[in-house]
DNA sequence: TTGAAAGCGCTAACAG
DNA sequence: CTGTTAGCGCTTTCAA
């Protein structure tokens, strides 16, 4: 068996609360005693037991990561952000992928909610009312999503997709196709409603083609209705999607980027594996996940009564990659 | 604050000790008192804490599963599978990635030792030695590592291999190169001497090419190495070298499959979307992490003291699955 | 600055 | 079949 703090206390010859003070509030013990509990604990390799201290404290010391889809590789890179920052903070994470099912996206997030101290949800498929209930049981941070002020993690699509058409306008382009991602997905709408702006920032006409699965079939569907709108340029919802694009396109005989050219979004690290490499917006996805858990752990911090001011949300700028695929394709 | 046992059991008009048992050991308790304490929990939305539990059952419920890098495609299916199983045996699974650092490793595996009632550890990168003391601490399944009779769920690589092989042979090569993992990886060593098993079983020329980096940028490397063997085939110690492969012969005016035959292994979802699409040895990934679950909560029910018979591994069969890549490339 | 005592929410003997 | 009792390992009053 481990050892237990009596264990410690005998050994160092003090009570069990001292030695509770001397390993969590040091300050709260003479300088001597402090030592000898130390050395005790250390000489037992002791470790206070979580779950009993978590029983006393309400604290877990745990962490909630809940996500659609590992295999699509944005979320793994959020998942290691997420990781690294909450190691730092010797904080545990739960990891939940919910394979993009909405209904049970809010059974685990019921289920993960007892076992820890705050939720870090990333792009949720869940509805607004969804999410501010649970927002009102537990305390959460929302990553690639704005729902009221509830605390949050979100990309710049704005200005990403300024990018996007400024790149494409330069190249001559001035009809662009839009894919987008799935019809409840908050960030398909963001990315769409921002690149619509640029495009009429900009003069270029803007095509939207219709929702699509956020996966390389979902570009494989696209593709030929992407083809008939007579657009020189697509942007799509994400870069599995243009990778899906891409392979449907080349099936078909057209050249990219002679015949067209190709935006994703993303910069998975797929998008410089593919062939021709894809011109992506590429969206700071570890820091995203840094980011959430300073958030959270420092909402954790504040007692629940008091009122929070610090800013709800946080808005993190995308890079444009240029690659292969948007080579001067225009006519 | 959530309801607590003595809620329940006051709402019930009965002892706590008889909610536990209602709602853990249904079969204990009267029909009648089982039926009021379930509906006196239901409608107060009682769900036992589990860190309460655990202080005295010694049983977290929660797992914790470790392995090198989310971002190599392979380890979400494991951890789809992993979860998918955990899930419905409402087990919570702690993900940790170590980001290849073997190092980091140990420090992590000890760390979630303390807060799991076992772990599963996928392609550990640490030494036999360590995977030993590890486990004589604490419950461990191994996925694709065997040590000893230490329980784990390992791929079948000499059969995957000869699959290749014969394949490969009945396009008419006889001369196949090898492109090894990372020195240290067992796995590697495991379908390096596979490979040369069964080549030398169907009359083979085998040439091996040396150790990469298990990423895109190791199949760039060792291509040049590869195209100098002389080799028409090539087999590579997983689908992102044989991805990467493909980009660096398609740089050098190479054609796959005309020039050069490509087998990866591992069957990642980019294998299918590459071009040409990559032959490949499908793993049943997601399999692994169910069983490797089952495993460990079978091993789990058994009281400490009691000797194990189980089977201490089990090995599951790849299958070939084939595409573009190697499309009769014999000359 | 330290110790004694009282629980956190739950389960597991042990009686009845 | 059910209630009483006694903790699991820890933190936190409250006194000293």
């Amino acid at each position: 068996m481990a050892a237990t703090i009596r264990d410690v206390a005998r050994l160092a010859g003090v009570s069990t609360s001292t030695v509770s003070r001397a390993l969590s509030v040091p300050e709260l013990v003479n300088a001597a005693t402090r030592a000898k509990v130390q050395s005790a604990a250390a000489s037992l390799g002791y470790a206070p037991n979580r779950a009993a201290r978590g029983l006393i404290t309400g604290r877990t010391g745990n962490l909630g990561l809940v996500l659609p889809d590992l295999a699509n590789p944005f979320f793994p890179s959020v998942v290691k952000g997420v990781q690294a920052r909450a190691r730092a903070a010797d904080v545990a994470v739960f990891v939940a992928d919910t394979d993009e099912d909405d209904l049970a996206e809010i059974g685990l997030v019921r289920a993960l909610a007892k076992q820890v101290d705050g939720l870090i949800l990333c792009s949720p498929r869940s509805t607004d009312d969804e999410l501010r209930e649970i927002a009102a049981e537990t305390t959460v941070v929302l990553v690639n999503r704005l729902v009221d002020d509830l605390p949050a993690v979100v990309f710049d699509h704005r200005d990403g997709m300024r990018q996007a058409v400024a790149h494409l306008v330069a190249l001559g382009h001035r009809r662009i196709a839009w894919v987008g991602g799935p019809a409840n997905s908050w960030s398909s709408e963001q990315r769409g409603a921002g690149l619509a702006a640029a495009a009429a920032a900009q003069g270029v006409e803007l095509v939207e083609v219709g929702h699509f699965p956020p996966y390389y079939d979902g570009g494989m569907a696209a593709a030929d209705q992407v083809v008939a709108t007579g657009a020189t340029a697509v942007i799509t919802y994400n870069d599995l999607v243009a990778i899906g694009l891409l392979g449907r396109l080349h099936f078909r005989g057209f050249f990219v980027p002679d015949d067209l050219s190709v935006v994703g979004i993303d910069d998975i690290e797929m998008a410089a594996m593919a062939r021709p490499t894809l011109t992506t917006v590429r969206l700071p996805k570890q820091q995203a996940g840094r980011i959430a858990v300073e958030l959270l752990l420092s909402l954790l911090d504040i007692p629940a009564s008091t009122e929070r001011e610090r800013p709800a949300h946080r808005a993190l700028t995308g890079e444009l990659m240029v690659r292969d695929s948007t080579a001067d394709a225009a006519r």
